[in-house]
DNA sequence: AGGTACTGTGGGAGCGCTCCCACCAGTGAT
DNA sequence: ATCACTGGTGGGAGCGCTCCCACAGTACCT
C-alpha cells in the first residue's frame, strides 16, 4: 500500500504553516506577505518570498474565503437566453470591458445567465449561498426582482442602465440625453428642418432620455415642437417599419428620421423604401447603437455610438469601490454612485 | 452602537450546527441529510428537512471545499481570443451543450479564456490553486502545453477533438472519417465521378480523418485513387479558393468538390465562379460543419453537420465520471473514455 | 444466554486560512 | 532611569463544513 505516503512532497499542496516553517517566521508573517501588508521588514517579506517560489505556494481559495468571508468573484449577470447573449453585440462588447478592467485584479469574474425561470431559481440559490462578493446586472427590466433579491442579501451590485431616474443602485449608463441631441443637432446641421422621431420602447428610462434630448435639441434651435413627428416604437425591426409607416401616412412632409435603435432603423429604411423615398436624399436617417447593422446597412447607417466597452469596465470600478466600501473599516463614502459616459456621433452616407 | 447584535439572527447566515440544534439531531445528521445519504431514518430526515426550511439554511460552499477538497465547479476553457468564441457558432453550441448537461447537476461551469500569454499565466495560476475540479478543454492546437500542465496537476480534464490517434485525455469528437465518407458516398450517389477535396489544415486530426473517409468511400466504390484530386487547404476562405483554382488548373475535368470546412468552401465557390462554372450543374460542392454560412451562401451548401450541442453534453458526461473515479473509492474503471458521435449530411441545393 | 451484524446517530478532529491580541525590541521624550 | 509609543512578529482561536470513529439499539443467529 504505497499510496500511504501520498500525503508527504508530491501531491499535497504546500500550506501556509509549511511557507512558515521554511522560511523561519511565524503563519501571520508569511499571511502578511502573501496579502501585501506594509508592516513586515524587508529582510523578512524577502525570506517568505523565496520560500513561497521554492515551495509552489499557492493560497488554497476555500481556506481563505472561509476565513475571511469573501469569494474574490463577481458575477456578471445576463437575465436573457445565451441565444441573445451570443446574437447582441452588446454583451460581448460589455464582456470585454468588463474582462479587461477586472484582470488588472485578483478577482474572478462568473458569467451567468438567467433567461429561463429554471435558471433564475438556481442564480437565486447561487446568491442566497453568497458565492460572490458582488454582482453586475445588465439589460434589467424595470420589474425584475432581482434588484430586490440582491438588496436583501446585502449584496454589493451595480446595474447598467437605470430603470428609472430614482435609480437606487449604483449605476453606469451612456449618455441618452446627450446622444438624442447629438443625432438631432446632427441632422439640422445637415439643413433638415422637418425631423421625426421614433422611440425606444416607452418602459426604458434611457429611450425616454432619448427623446428628451430630441425634444431639447430641436426646441434649443428654436423649432416649435411637433408632437405628431413622434411615434412609438419598440427597439425592434417590425416595430421601426410600423413606426415609419405611420409617419409618413400623417407627416409626408418629412425629411429626417432618428430612430431609437440601428434595428429599429432598419425597419423604418424598409417603410421608406416601400414609400418610395431615397434615402439620404429625400429623407436622412440616422440610428442609436452603432452596431454591425448600421455599418452593413445600404446605405451605411449614421448612428450614435455608446461607449459599452468602457461601460464595462465602469461597473467594475465602480462594484469594486461598492465591495470595498461595505467591509469593516471604510469610511462609507457616500459619493458618486453614478457614472454617465459620452456618446459619439458616427456620420455616414444615410445622413 | 447597534451594530453589535448584527450577528444574531439577520445578517449571520444559519450555519449546520444551528439546524441540527433546531432539529433536536447532530451535526453529522445534518450533514448526511445535506448531502443525500441514504443513512438517515425518514423520520429523522423529515425533521432536519423542516429545520432547514424554517431557518433558510443555505450550506457555506468554502466550508464544504475547505473540509471535502473539492469545490463544486468545472472550468471551459477556449484558448482563444474571446473574438473568435463570439464570432464562431461552434463555441456558442458547444457552451449550449455543455450548459444544458450541467444544469442537471450541482456543479458550476466556469468559463474561462486564454487567448493571450497574460490569461494563459493567470490561468496556470488559476489551476494551481484547484479552483476547479475538472476541465473541458476546447479547441487544443497539437503542441499546446495545457494538457500535461493539466496532467501534472492531477486534474481531471476531456479534450475536444483529440490531438491524435494516442491521444492519451478522454476525449469527444465527431465522426470525422464517417463525415468524410457521408460527403463522397452523397456524391456518387448524385452521379459524380471525379470529385476532389481541399483538406483541411493537415496538422488536425480530424482534418487527417476527413480525408481518410474521402480516400476509403472512393475506393470501395471501385474508383482509383487520384492523388491529383486531392489539394491543401486551412480551413480559412483564401486557402479554399487557392486550392480550388490549383485543382482546376490540374484536373480541369472535374465534377465534384469536397470542401473540409463551409468557409473553405465559400472560397472553393469563388475561385469555380471565377473559372466560369456553376454549381451544381458543372461542377457539385459539399462543406463541412453546416454552419449559418451553409445555409446563406448562394447556392445553398450541401454539408456535414457535426452534433456540437451534443458533444458538449458527452464532454460534461465523462467529466463527471473521470471526476468521480479520481475520488477516495472509486473502482477505478478504465472504460471508455473516448466518445464519438455521428455526423449527418444535410443536402442542399449546391450538389 | 451470548455472540455477530447491521442501521442509525453523535460529535471530535481537522481542512488552511485570517484576524487579532499579546509580546518584544528599539526609539525618543521626560 | 522611566515611561510611553511604534514597527514587527508569533501564534491562538475560529470560520462551517466533512470525515470517520465510537456507540446505542435492534435483529437474527447459535
Amino acid at each position: 500500500m504505497a499510496s500511504h505516503g501520498a500525503r508527504g512532497r508530491s501531491g499535497g499542496r504546500p500550506t501556509l504553516e509549511e511557507v512558515a516553517a521554511r522560511a523561519g517566521v511565524g503563519r501571520g508573517t508569511v499571511s502578511r506577505v502573501i496579502n501585501g501588508s506594509p508592516r513586515v521588514s524587508d529582510a523578512t517579506r524577502a525570506a517568505v518570498e523565496a520560500a513561497v517560489a521554492e515551495l509552489g505556494y499557492v493560497p488554497n481559495t476555500a481556506a481563505r474565503a472561509l476565513a475571511a468571508n469573501r469569494t474574490d468573484a463577481i458575477a456578471l449577470v445576463v437575465p436573457e437566453p445565451e441565444t441573445r447573449f451570443f446574437a447582441e453585440p452588446y454583451f460581448s462588447d460589455m464582456l470585454k470591458g468588463v474582462g479587461a478592467a477586472i484582470s488588472d485584479t485578483e478577482m474572478q469574474l462568473l458569467l451567468i445567465f438567467a433567461g429561463s425561470d429554471r435558471e433564475r431559481r438556481r442564480l437565486a440559490q447561487y446568491l442566497a449561498a453568497h458565492r460572490v462578493d458582488g454582482v453586475l446586472l445588465v439589460s434589467v427590466h424595470a420589474d425584475d426582482p432581482l434588484p430586490d433579491l440582491l438588496a436583501q442579501l446585502e449584496i454589493p451590485a451595480v446595474i447598467s442602465g437605470p430603470r428609472s431616474s430614482a435609480e437606487t443602485l449604483p449605476s453606469v449608463d451612456s449618455d441618452n440625453y446627450g446622444g438624442g441631441r447629438q443625432a438631432v443637432e446632427h441632422l439640422l446641421s445637415g439643413g433638415r428642418r422637418r425631423i421625426a422621431h421614433i422611440t425606444g420602447r416607452l418602459d426604458v428610462y434611457g429611450a425616454q432620455r432619448r427623446i428628451e434630448g430630441y425634444r431639447d435639441a430641436l426646441s434649443d434651435a428654436g423649432h416649435e415642437a411637433d408632437e405628431a413627428l413622434i411615434e412609438a416604437g419598440d427597439f425592434t425591426e417590425e416595430g421601426g417599419r410600423r413606426a415609419m409607416a405611420a409617419l409618413l401616412e400623417r407627416r409626408p412632409t418629412l425629411d429626417a428620421v432618428f430612430a431609437a435603435s440601428d434595428v429599429t432603423a432598419a425597419g423604418a429604411r424598409q417603410a421608406l423604401r416601400e414609400a418610395g423615398r431615397r434615402i439620404p436624399d429625400d429623407v436622412a436617417l440616422v440610428g442609436y447603437d452603432d452596431s454591425a447593422i448600421a455599418r452593413h446597412m445600404d446605405p451605411p447607417l449614421t448612428s450614435v455610438r455608446q461607449p459599452i466597452e468602457e461601460m464595462g469596465h465602469g461597473m467594475i470600478d465602480l462594484l469594486l469601490t461598492e465591495i470595498a466600501d461595505r467591509r469593516p473599516s471604510a469610511s462609507r463614502g457616500l459619493e458618486r454612485r453614478q457614472m454617465v459616459l459620452a456618446t459619439e456621433l458616427v456620420p455616414r452616407s444615410s445622413s
